[in-house]
DNA sequence: CTCTCCCT
């Protein structure tokens, strides 16, 4: 029987004998993994050398080269090798080596030019896994810079019609094999639990389908509540996910050995990843759960979501696979064209420390520069800097440090390759370590005190009493010694100091020392400031509450206040030795007064306080300054005098242009160091703010040779025909007002300018008893018409005051007729 | 009741 890729390996041959980087889409039962490479073995570009295939999954990577040696009748390690973490097959005759995608990253950093290989294949690229990017990213730079003739082929199951136009690569396109598969849409409660709309499905398809049923599901917890109501149903009821042991995922995946129907409830792991015999029926609750990095917090924690319509079809597929099928969508059809196509890739959402970290050693200060698909997010990249400086690895301008060049020596996290490398005791970094990368071996509610664990896997090491769960001790214990032949150390077996602990985990996770809080009374102690500025609890009447001081590996941030699930405690003295004694001088906003002293301060931690003799008198400054700029500039009083300083300098701006200085209240306060910093020195409480003289520090802001032009241009009072000096108000962006008695006018033709004569001013003329009777720019045609109906008006009011006939020649006066006579 | 999946 041919395989559909069977038919386009000439045009696959072709295009890679033209083109450096080829795009091959192939949905599964293609055989695009598992024939397509060794036709590619003997083609005349390759020259003899080697060819790599990357596969996501260690599962995957053994299978498929098993089949593939499977098919030159040979055993994997001849022509055909894999390598995988903690197993590697292969010989001086292997040709084509299937290997998982960290291990192509880790040999691209020893060897950039990739000796004696010719073509690089990613498989399962529609993934978007983080290593699949960097290494697409990596390869394209080697291609460029150091090995024009290394080819690289994409292989993706899922159709993407951009991938090829955004890669500036040809597409081969290659039909697949399946089954149809009915797809119907069964709408449900939205607002309702997933697991009983996924019950109610499967018991609806156990009696109207036939064949094996596989459910899918966000979670254990969905899955264990599924479980449960199906309990009494005719049929194998069967848990399937990726922390389950080995042998319990096996029964999910072979027949029911007594003959019976089977129900699979799986979560995304049987998506891609495990094939599941016999299933006709597909049951898709619409949901999954998957990682989510904060950069806030610097933690990854689980989101539940909605499935995306790839996902979707994969999970349809899984009925199709050996006979025509039926998959239950638990969604509507309208919700279906509502769903996002795909999962962003990876490297958008995750921790992008290691990637960081890889690319550091690979000389790349700024990732920006590589060849990316998606470029990973700058802001990202800063966050991830920011732990590598802290952890040594990264100096100021990115570059990486020897420090950091041993990090890139242990294949773990750049927290973890921290501890493992700076340890003063090595066989207890390397059982720390590897308990931090493994599920917790210990039962929920064990508390989170990490010597309890470090306790298990010593005292189940040694062959004493075994706590916890055996499977994950196993893999702890694998993983803890691959650290101890890295660190050269036997295995120890003995309790540890648990500040020892302590300090371990302070190198993994700096931010993360915390100190407790002062408890209040009535309250559960065990509340704790990290040194990143974050509280976090722990469980009520953990172990650990009485801790003056922690360290934390494992919280989970989901309110103001986060939890803690692993910790160990931390000798006070130890923090305070690596703390400093800093100047501490701070506004409290709550007494309206300054804070002076000297703190022991590691980040946000305070360890101790000392009285400040002497405020440097900057900081006390700078710390005014900034509680004026949060409270605002109300905290300052303007007297008459200072506003209309401010107003006349303002208005000669507008009007006159920059020269003259920006006095508005956005750049007072900007400023506020420079125009009031000595006066703020002799501040301490709210009440010496608001006393202060703002008049003398505003005009310090005038240039010295434009206080001359400021009086000329716009006087702070202008002489009117009566004698009278009157006072002009100032408005920045208007003219102007001079506020005066009409009768003092008499006789004047042209209203009064200020600006070198370019603005006139706004009158606005006064009643005797000072009351504005009519405002005007225009004063001569009010003396030839409105005068007339507004003496009319007041005359009889005002007897005393003079309303002459003809304002032109009366003399002006700000006095009553009698007085005027004497 | 933190915990989908995966990797050096």
């Amino acid at each position: 029987m041919t395989l559909p890729i069977q038919t386009v390996v000439p045009e696959v041959k072709a295009a890679l004998a033209q083109h450096p980087l080829v795009v091959l889409q192939a949905p599964p039962g293609a055989g695009k993994s598992t024939a397509l490479p060794l036709d590619l073995l003997h083609e005349e570009w390759l020259a003899g050398q080697s060819i790599i295939m990357l596969q996501p999954r260690r599962v995957a990577a053994r299978a498929v080269a098993a089949r593939l040696a499977e098919g030159l009748g040979e055993a994997v390690g001849e022509t055909v090798g894999s390598r995988v973490r903690f197993e590697s097959r292969v010989s001086d005759r292997t040709r084509l080596e299937v290997v998982t995608e960290g291990i192509l990253t880790r040999r691209l950093q020893r060897d950039p030019e990739l000796s004696g290989v010719g073509l690089v294949i990613l498989d399962e690229f529609h993934e978007r896994s983080l290593n699949a990017d960097l290494a697409l990213a990596l390869l394209r730079e080697v291609q460029g810079a150091l090995r024009d003739d290394l080819r690289v082929l994409v292989m993706s199951a899922t159709l993407d019609p951009d991938l090829p136009a955004r890669l500036g690569a040809p597409l081969v396109e290659s039909a697949g094999r399946a089954y149809p598969v009915d797809v119907r849409y069964l709408p449900t409660d939205p607002t309702g639990r997933v697991e009983d709309a996924v019950v109610a499905a499967v018991r609806r398809a156990l009696d109207t389908d036939e064949g094996d049923i596989l459910a899918f599901l966000p979670g254990v917890r969905e899955i264990r509540g599924a479980a449960a109501q199906l309990a009494g149903v005719d049929a194998a009821v069967l848990p399937l996910y990726g922390d389950l042991p080995l042998a319990e995922q096996r029964r999910a995946l072979m027949p029911d050995p007594g003959g019976r129907r089977k129900v699979v409830l799986a979560t995304s792991i049987a998506e891609t990843s495990l094939t599941i015999q016999g299933v006709r029926v597909v049951v898709d609750g619409g949901q999954s759960r998957r990682q989510q990095f904060d950069p806030a917090t610097g933690l990854t924690r689980m989101v539940t979501g909605r499935v995306t319509q790839d996902a979707a079809t994969q999970r349809a597929g899984r009925a199709g696979r050996t006979a025509p099928g039926v998959c239950y969508r638990l969604w509507s059809e309208r919700t279906q064209a509502l769903l996002p196509a795909a999962q962003p890739p990876e490297l958008l959402m995750a921790d992008l420390a290691p990637l960081t970290l890889e690319l550091a050693g690979w000389g790349t200060t700024d990732p920006a520069d590589l060849p990316w698909l998606d470029a990973p997010p700058p802001t990202r990249i800063d966050t991830a800097r920011t732990l590598l400086r802290s952890l040594d690895a990264l100096d100021d301008a990115g570059r990486i440090t020897p420090a950091g060049t041993r990090l890139l020596d242990f294949p773990t996290h750049p927290r973890l390759a921290h501890l493992l490398s700076e340890a003063d005791d090595a066989a207890l970094a390397a059982d720390v370590a590897a308990l931090l990368e493994e599920r917790d071996p210990l039962p929920p509610g064990s508390g989170a005190d990490l010597s309890e664990r470090v306790d298990a896997l010593r005292g189940w090491r040694a062959g004493g009493r075994t706590r916890g769960e055996v499977a994950v001790l196993e893999r702890v214990e694998r993983l803890s010694k691959q650290w101890r032949r890295l660190l050269k150390v036997q295995p120890d077996n003995a309790p540890p100091d648990p500040y020892a602990l302590g300090e371990l985990l302070a190198l993994a996770y700096p931010e993360r020392v915390a100190l407790a809080r002062e408890s209040v009374a009535g309250l559960h102690k065990g509340r704790f400031l990290l040194a990143g500025g974050q509280g976090a609890a722990l469980p009520e009447g953990d172990a650990l509450a009485g801790a003056r001081a922690l360290a934390v590996a494992h919280l989970n941030m989901t309110g103001a206040e986060g939890r803690i699930f692993l910790a160990a405690p931390l000798n006070p003295a130890w923090l305070a030795a690596r703390a400093t004694w800093q100047d501490a001088v701070r506004w409290d906003a709550r007494t309206g007064t300054l804070l002076a002293q000297q703190e022991l301060r590691l980040g946000a931690l305070a360890l101790d306080t000392r009285p400040l003799r002497e405020v440097p008198a900057d900081l006390k400054v700078k710390a005014i300054a900034d509680a004026v700029r949060a409270e605002g500039l109300h905290l300052l009083t303007f007297s008459p005098a200072a506003s209309a300083f401010r107003a006349r300098v303002q208005s000669l701006r507008e009007w006159r242009g920059e020269e003259w200085p920006d006095l508005s209240d956005a750049a007072l306060l900007a400023t506020l160091e420079d125009w009031l910093g000595s006066g703020l020195e002799r501040v301490r409480t709210r009440d010496d703010l608001a006393r202060l003289d703002l008049l003398p520090a505003l005009q310090s802001l005038l240039p010295w040779n434009l206080t001359r032009e400021l009086d000329e241009l716009a006087p702070t009072h202008l002489s009117v025909p009566s004698g009278s000096r009157v006072r002009l108000e100032y408005r920045p962006g208007e003219a102007p007002i001079l506020a005066v008695k009409l009768q003092e006018l008499f006789g004047l033709a042209d209203t009064p300018t200020v600006n070198g004569g370019r603005t006139p001013v706004l009158l606005h003329l006064l009643s005797p008893a000072g009351r504005p009777v009519q405002v005007t720019q225009d004063l001569r045609s009010f003396w030839n018409s409105s005068y007339f109906e507004v003496r009319k008006d007041l005359r009889g009011r005002y007897p005393k005051h003079p309303w002459p006939d003809d304002p032109w020649t009366h003399e002006p006066t700000r006095w009553t007729k009698r007085r005027a006579e004497k």
